[in-house]
DNA sequence: TGTACATCAGTGAACGCGCGTTCACTGATGTAC
DNA sequence: TGTACATCAGTGAACGCGCGTTCACTGATGTAC
């Protein structure tokens, strides 16, 4: 799993990774890889629960003690700070959530989506959003979402630009997030 | 260009499409496809630009004779109907658009900000918009392609389940999009 | 504590296959005079 | 109007290569009695 993290953050895309050259960066013969996965779908899978567990880690971590006053400031920096940590879980996400591979690609969805409700209620808890129908938590939650996904995007093809640009990424995603949530109060659910 | 576009709506990637198979799918022997691209990412980058055509011609169709008083329903509106109609088009540009390939990545990436900015022009007209900074309106024009990006992302997934998905996706894209516009009277920009 | 057996990761040879690319070629169509 | 030549898309044989997968194997570690 790692010899083909490894490839893919140093350009490789995952879809033409193949098996021998993932068994070479392991430092294995070929067929010892038959010994872990029955094929490269087996091993995408397993990178994508293993990369779920981070982006959870992540989650939980911007769930408990967050006061509420600068909930939006703290969660991008949680979220730039586990990217920086964890680029290559997040580059083979990004990467294969909307590749070729249908397998993998519907995944990921699921995982995101089950991220985003899991999202939603945790929005339910906001005072503005009490009254909310769960459709519109959706809604919401799932443009929160969208965004930070851009925003990891933008971030993984970013250090190319320098660090000067991840701060520039950052602040837009918060003035983003911040204009998503200014307009709660004047939503008029259902 | 054709051939190629098929294989990829059969649930190819363009990734591991092979020349060959391209030129098989053409009708035409492996060696007649260097008679018309130099490699598979000149192929890429040929329809990149074709794709783009399409969607630029969308943002003119968006642009001429909105009423604004449902700009945003008649967007979204717009926004189904050319997904519909140019589907392969919106399939290369997602899929590849966050592939591996550099070239392409690159590529795409670079259109969609133009794509942004025009959009962001556009937004300066708005009353409520004319007095917010540059910087701003790239930040709302970028949420906004954001959330449209992910609505083509959804759709193109949304075949397998029916119409009746496709119905509610873009149902959820306006009141985002909606929920957008609403923040922005309250928004103190710079 | 010693023996017998099972499990497990890795080995190395071999296979047939599709790949990208080269080369010299063909024959139809377009252009110049 | 006729001739000579250039351009162009496509042909078909050939190359060497990396691929996924099979097979029977080895030798270290774990487990049962």
């Amino acid at each position: 799993m790692d010899a083909a993290l490894l490839q893919i953050e140093a350009g490789e895309s995952f879809e033409r990774l193949s098996l021998r050259s993932v068994a070479r960066a392991a430092g294995v013969v070929p067929t010892a890889f038959y010994r872990h996965f029955q094929s490269m779908d087996e091993l995408g899978l397993a990178l994508v629960e293993e990369s779920f567990r981070t982006l959870r880690a992540m989650l939980r971590q911007a769930r408990e003690g967050l006061p509420p006053e600068h909930i939006i400031h703290r969660s991008v920096e949680i979220l730039v700070d586990r990217v920086r940590a964890h680029r290559q879980h997040f580059l083979f996400v990004i990467r294969v959530g909307s590749t070729g591979n249908t397998v993998l690609r519907h995944a990921i969805r699921n995982e995101i989506r089950l991220f985003t409700s899991e999202l939603a209620t945790d929005l339910a808890r906001f005072p503005v959003l009490r009254e909310w129908t769960t459709e519109d938590l959706q809604m919401l939650a799932g443009m929160l979402v969208n965004t930070m996904i851009a925003t990891v995007g933008a971030m993984l093809d970013a250090p190319v630009a320098g660090p000067q640009s991840e701060i520039e990424i950052a602040r837009v995603a918060e003035k983003q997030l911040r204009l998503a949530m200014l307009a709660t109060p004047h939503w008029h659910s259902s």
